[in-house]
RNA sequence: GCCUUGGUGGUGAAAUGGUAGACACGAGGGACUUAAAAUCCCUUGGGCAGCAAUGUCCGUACCGGUUCGAGUCCGGUCCGAGGCACCA
């Protein structure tokens, strides 16, 4: 009987909607494991071929821990707000949540088609105010939180206005924006408002002023992952540096936790890496430095790594936003400075980062007293002191830091050299390394030790303290959009009030446009009657990352209206225990979805520190281009093997009128008009098509959609296949020369089950030989998916159809095993075959094989090896090997070794010691 | 510039320090067939010797080291990919 893959797919799946063998089981005694996709943005194209590789592999996953005996979690949804739908709805008018919910319609139906072990019922949009509430709810309970540093977590602003009370800001360690210190009294004298001023500036949900990332194109604010190099992730539009009042996630109060959290993940290095530059952690030291202004005086805090090299300080800079500027400008300098100001002002990010080798500053008339010589060095302004991190301000050691020395050497300001014996005519020295000098009592120690020792005695002499600074800033959480999440906010008299938490969800209300309004407001604006109480709502909405940040807790409990999660339930899931997506959410969602996670459980709501334990980045598959060639100016196209000989013109061919890299001639002449009458210079009678890696792209005619992979080969050999390709890590070119490969080897499996049209299988016992074969699949199974070596397991089930090809075997007792095996890669045609084989009950029920040791070993010989008179250790070698042989192995051992017969490898541990004689028992 | 990766046939790729190139594609040859498709069998890193079975040497970007033994470990160089980039 043919292996009919169509009606066999659409059998199960039709099965598997119905009777939904992969809804976990509620009050489990199983071991739970939870295995995530990245939710997609439903975008209008759909999904092509390379969507499917991270949930092909995470479904392989599923299905083999559900064989395991393991209560699988293994959800999907929709991160259905953001930018594409809406930028649509402005052009067309039709409303985000149409265009969006046609897209997942779309969506659904293709991943349908895989045979995907989702369990649906749980599925989550985050458009869905039935999902937003949450979303809504965690901003409010950030907003009603600080951070305590003491206590290194989250806590209620009640109890920080209770400690504003007793001892006005000085009583409280917390994470914070700028603001004035007050006394307890002072703190009672408050207006609301200035109250409620004031605890903006340590709620963990908080508005405060900031340089943002400005897109005017977008007409919105963007979070410093979502601009690269200056231009907008999406759409790629100018971003400007503005300052602007916005709503913000303190995350910079996680940064420590963040940072060592990583420590007991199991991600790969370099994407803990990732984040560990991301949030930047450097210890330094705050010193203060006197500066003198005509005849004031002015303290200034600079932060530096390196307080080693304070006596090398022959400048201090400031960043043009520095509040310093001000006062630290001159009378004289005035008209310099503001016009230097203007300047920076002027340009945009894009421009700042181009001219990032350009070195431009103003002298502010200023100068700073050096509180260990008592020197009196100048205050310059530059651009390349941020205002964001540290104090900004710094002192300049142009002998050890290039920046300052490009500095310096373009405003013939002086360095002065501090380790012995290096060269800083052409280039600063930055290596910590070499002995001091030049630096009073640091002079003779080595910079590694003059780094603690000037750490110390700046303490001691009260002159700064040590500083632990984050490059990671916090987010910047408003977005003047429509399609997006309402904040729960209303502004009761100029007051940010939240909107009380059973009134939730605060609901997305209709407008007309979608556009912002004429006077610049964000598009909610628009919408009548957006008020609460009768005060107005909040316009902007939330950002992306906002919905998608604690939807893996939302999966473990979707219908509760109660609660995020029920506890009882979160304290069963726990957290994630597989999570595959891309590498490109590694500063972005990876961050804030770890932030969002601890602030939960700081508060109780979730019971694990981490939500993610590992986490596996699939490889992008690009496309993979066909190109013909054109003879310049003629209507001849020819063959990539005779290009050479003329003068042609590279065009990229629809991949779908090739295959294997030959041109249909019929099908390109029929492709578009102008190719109607085209001639072909062929090589062998045939047009061989030159290719090129490049992204998947419309425009490049490389998109492979896997529909058409699944009616031609059907979804368990696009299964395989995308597998069999390479590691699921690896960026991979799709191509589908190889495609043929695993749908014969899928053939073959099936036909071992036939006699002809007749299912056949024998109740024989199997032979010592077939055993063989089974079981080693069985361990090379288990070994290989727990690394994500899915393309060697498939090699290892090839070689196994191969072999009991060549044994006849047909037995049950074989091939029964061999199709639970075959189950997590290829599920249709394991459960056809299941049920052929007379199970009533779905596979998806059954047990992972074990594996058997015993079948598998070689026969080997036991050779015992001694040395100085006395038997050390055994050996076991095949019997092919004489005496002489092993000795010749064996002899030099030192340490492990291994022995090799054709193909068995048997471990060893050897004895220290010379080998005088091998005695063989 | 800094960090993280990777470099193996015509192609995708395998190899806990132990026979490098498994498995698959492509290519070449053959069987079946009137023919094609499908299926099956053989060859396929390179050089040299041989009618042949086979033998033999060289080969994992380059140079060096550790080891009885290195694609794998260590040091240096070159090239590619990804991330960060005035973060003091």
């Amino acid at each position: 009987m043919e292996y009919d893959f169509k009606k066999i797919e659409s059998k199960w799946q039709a099965r598997w909607a119905k009777e939904k063998p992969f809804k976990p089981e509620e009050n489990s005694s199983k071991p739970k494991y939870y295995v995530l996709d990245m939710f997609p943005y439903p975008s209008g194209a759909g999904l092509h071929v390379g969507h499917p590789l991270g949930y092909i592999a995470s479904d392989i996953y599923s299905r083999y821990k559900r064989l395991k005996g393991f209560n699988v979690l293994h959800p999907m949804g929709y991160d259905a707000f953001g930018l594409p739908a809406e930028q649509y709805a402005i052009q067309t008018g039709q409303h985000p949540e149409k265009t969006t919910t046609d897209n997942i319609n779309r969506y659904r139906q293709q991943m349908d088609r895989i045979g995907f072990s989702y369990d649906w019922d749980r599925e989550i949009r985050t458009c869905d105010p039935g999902y937003y509430k949450w979303t809504q709810w965690a901003f409010l309970k950030m907003f009603s939180s600080y951070y305590d540093n003491k206590a290194d977590k989250a806590m209620p602003v009640e109890n920080l206005i209770a400690a504003f009370e007793k001892g006005g800001s000085a009583a409280v360690d917390a994470a914070h924006s700028d603001h004035k210190p007050f006394t307890a009294e002072e703190w009672k004298a408050f207006s609301e408002k200035e109250k409620s001023r004031m605890l903006m500036n340590y709620r963990i949900a908080y508005q405060g002023e900031s340089t943002v990332n400005w897109c005017p194109a977008l007409g919105t604010v963007l979070a410093n992952d979502e601009v690269k190099d200056g231009l907008s992730e999406r759409g790629g539009f100018p971003v400007e540096q503005k300052k602007m009042t916005q709503w913000q996630l303190r995350v910079s109060a996680y940064a420590g936790r963040l940072l060592d959290g990583l420590d007991n993940l199991d991600w790969t290095d370099s994407l803990k890496e990732m984040q560990r530059n991301w949030i930047g952690r450097s210890y330094g030291t705050e010193v203060v430095f006197n500066c003198i202004n005509g005849k004031e005086e002015i303290p200034v805090t600079i932060f530096t790594t390196r307080v080693d090299t304070i006596f090398g300080v022959t400048f201090m800079v400031l960043a043009p936003e520095s509040e310093l500027v001000e006062k630290l400008t001159s009378d004289q300098q005035k008209a310099a400075v503001d016009e230097y100001l203007a300047q920076c002002k002027k340009k945009t990010e894009r421009e700042r980062i181009s001219e990032t080798k350009s070195v431009t500053g103003v002298f502010s008339g200023s100068y700073a007293i050096n509180p260990l010589t008592n020197e009196k060095v100048p205050v310059w302004i530059s651009e390349y002191v941020l205002a964001g991190y540290g104090t900004g301000a710094i002192m300049a050691v142009p002998a050890h830091d290039s920046r300052d020395y490009a500095f310096a050497k373009k405003f013939n300001l002086p360095i002065i050299p501090l380790i012995e014996g290096c060269d800083v005519s052409e280039q600063s020295f930055d290596a910590k390394e070499g002995i001091m000098c030049n630096s009073g009592f640091l002079n003779g120690k080595t910079v590694k030790e003059a780094i603690e020792f000037a750490k110390d005695y700046v303490e001691e002499k009260g002159l700064g303290k040590r500083k632990v600074n984050y490059r990671l800033r916090d987010a910047i959480f408003s977005r003047q959009r429509y399609w997006g999440e309402p904040f729960p906010i209303y502004y009761k008299d100029g007051i940010a009030t939240p909107v009380p938490e059973d009134k939730l969800p605060l609901t997305l209300p209709e407008i007309d446009q979608y556009k912002p309004t004429e006077t610049g407001e964000p598009p909610l604006a628009r919408a009548k009657d957006w008020t609460f109480d009768g005060y107005p709502l909040e316009t902007s909405t939330m950002p992306g990352f906002a919905g998608s940040s604690a939807y893996y807790l939302r999966y473990m409990d979707p219908h509760n209206d109660k609660a995020l999660v029920d506890a009882d339930v979160d304290k069963y899931w726990q957290n994630v225990d597989l999570y595959i997506g891309g590498t490109e959410h590694a500063t972005g969602h990876l961050i804030y979805s770890r932030f969002w996670n601890k602030f939960l459980f700081d508060l109780g709501y979730s019971c694990a520190q981490e939500p993610f334990k590992k986490l596996v980045n699939q490889g992008m598959i690009q496309g993979r281009s066909n190109f013909v060639y054109r003879v310049v100016g003629t209507n001849k196209f020819v063959s990539l093997g005779l290009r050479d000989q003329y003068e042609t013109q590279e065009i990229h061919v629809d991949i779908n009128l090739v295959r294997n890299d030959r041109l249909d001639i019929e099908a390109f002449r029929n492709w578009r008009p102008e190719f109607k009458d085209v001639e072909f210079i062929l090589e062998n009678g045939e047009y061989i098509c030159g290719w090129a890696v490049e992204k998947m792209s419309k425009s490049m005619f490389n998109v492979v959609n896997p529909d058409n992979i699944c009616d031609t080969y059907g979804a368990d050999t696009l299964r395989l296949y995308e597998m069999f390709l390479g590691p699921v890590e690896q960026s991979k070119p799709w191509d589908t020369k190889g495609i043929d490969g695993v749908n014969r080897f899928l053939k073959k499996f099936w036909k071992l089950f036939f006699d002809g049209e007749n299912f056949s299988v024998s109740d024989e016992a199997p032979s010592a030989a077939e055993l063989k074969v089974l079981h080693k699949l069985i361990g090379k199974e288990q070994s290989d998916i727990e690394s994500f070596s899915y393309n060697t397991t498939i090699s290892a089930f090839m070689i196994a159809v191969n072999d009991l090809i060549a044994l006849k075997c047909n037995k049950k007792a074989i091939l029964e095993p061999m199709v639970v095996l075959l189950c997590p890669f290829a599920p249709h045609i394991s459960e056809e075959l299941w049920e052929m084989l007379g199970h009533t009950e779905g596979i998806t029920y059954a047990t992972f094989p074990e594996y058997v040791e015993a079948y598998t070993v070689e026969n080997n010989a036991t050779y015992a090896v001694s040395f100085n008179g006395k038997t050390r250790f055994t050996v076991e070698l095949p019997k092919s090997m004489g005496k002489d042989e092993v000795e010749a192995h064996v002899r030099g051992l030192e340490q492990t070794a291994k022995y090799v017969d054709g193909k068995s490898i048997v471990k060893v541990i050897v004895v220290p010691g010379k080998i005088v004689n091998i005695v063989i028992k």
